[in-house]
DNA sequence: GTCTATACGCCGATAGAC
DNA sequence: GTCTATCGGCGTATAGAC
């Protein structure tokens, strides 16, 4: 039984808590199951006029949510292409960050990968265009060139490689496999990598 | 350009064509950007008090529309498992029947796979544990019994082999493969397979 | 089976006092 | 920066005439 913490003075909040119980509702409930009043009541105010001081559309929030996600991905995934130099290192180290993500801080993942952006936010390009995706793709490129990885079609290595990826972590998700992402992450790259390298 | 065919006497709607409408839409704008308007103006009424002579409420359009799918797909298995002894010969079956109405019914497989019915029918069981995906994940623990296919968890067998056919089939649906579904089912069969397969 | 008319709730959003 | 108060609008749904 959780204990309510009846705050009795007036509760201040900022930008990124917003963002944080946005992420949380988006996530668990999808968009447009979330209210501004369910994201009032998650971070502590009376009515939803104070959300307005940060965000000037419901939207606003959705899409400030998406830019910060892909960016602190892209700059994982530069860390990690400076920090190796082979595709099959390089992939590696993604898949371990998405595993890893997925056990602590699963709403990110959720929001990343299952939630359907473009319902609410039609503006923005897929998430295959985003900047982090387009940088696995040219990872992929250059494994291809490389030749660690067989020749064939890059966009079809990539959608076998990450299929295997992103549909091992949604049954993590959905609790079809039940035991935490960390435990399926060796044989899931074994496979995935397997799928598309040479030889 | 179109010629919208005006009809000046009253048209008369059934059932399916609310249905075929709203699987449409659904499909193309997502459950929630859809409203009853919506379907009302595709299925050429002049307000939507006729949609609810067949349906209570837009919840159970979807969910009818659910339920024939569901049912629908779950007898072509049934017919797949009965032509076919052989768990290779039966997912490459159901691989063929997925890439197939990839291309000739594409709503189908959008919403079947693609939409996240959980968010507007949170009722239903989750698809893995629908009927058909039952029978599916069954074929595959056949198939590591009679030794088709490798020993490993039934689970992750199905993630790997559907990761990789789903991703691909999503990617032709979102254009990010710029050709039909058939050009891409033999190579993602293969792939699939390959990853699955003993040997 | 389709229409007119209407109810009504919820939600996103704004104005302005404190 | 948070509150009170309020608004307009849309979307679902209903009652009842034809």
């Amino acid at each position: 039984m959780e204990q309510e913490l009846e705050n009795t003075t007036t509760r201040t909040i900022n930008q990124d808590e917003i963002l944080q119980a946005a992420l949380r509702l988006f996530a668990q409930k999808g968009y447009f199951n979330t209210s501004l009043t369910d994201i009032k009541d998650a971070v502590g105010l009376k009515t939803t006029s104070g959300i307005y001081q940060f965000f000037k559309t419901k939207q606003a929030i959705a899409q400030t949510l998406q830019e910060n996600i892909l960016d602190s991905l892209s700059i994982s995934i530069d860390d990690i292409r400076r920090r190796n130099r082979k595709a099959s290192e390089q992939l590696r180290e993604i898949v371990d960050l998405l595993f890893k993500l997925t056990d602590e801080a699963p709403e990110i993942i959720v929001f990343l990968l299952f939630v359907k952006t473009n319902d609410f936010l039609p503006e923005q390009p897929p998430l295959l265009n985003s900047a982090p995706f387009n940088k696995i793709k040219r990872i992929i490129q250059n494994g291809i060139k490389e030749g660690e990885i067989r020749t064939l079609d890059p966009l079809l290595a990539y959608s076998y490689f990450f299929g295997i990826i992103q549909h091992t972590i949604s049954m993590v998700l959905t609790d079809a496999l039940p035991k935490s992402a960390e435990n399926y992450q060796a044989q899931a790259w074994l496979a995935a990598w397997g799928c598309i390298a040479k030889k």
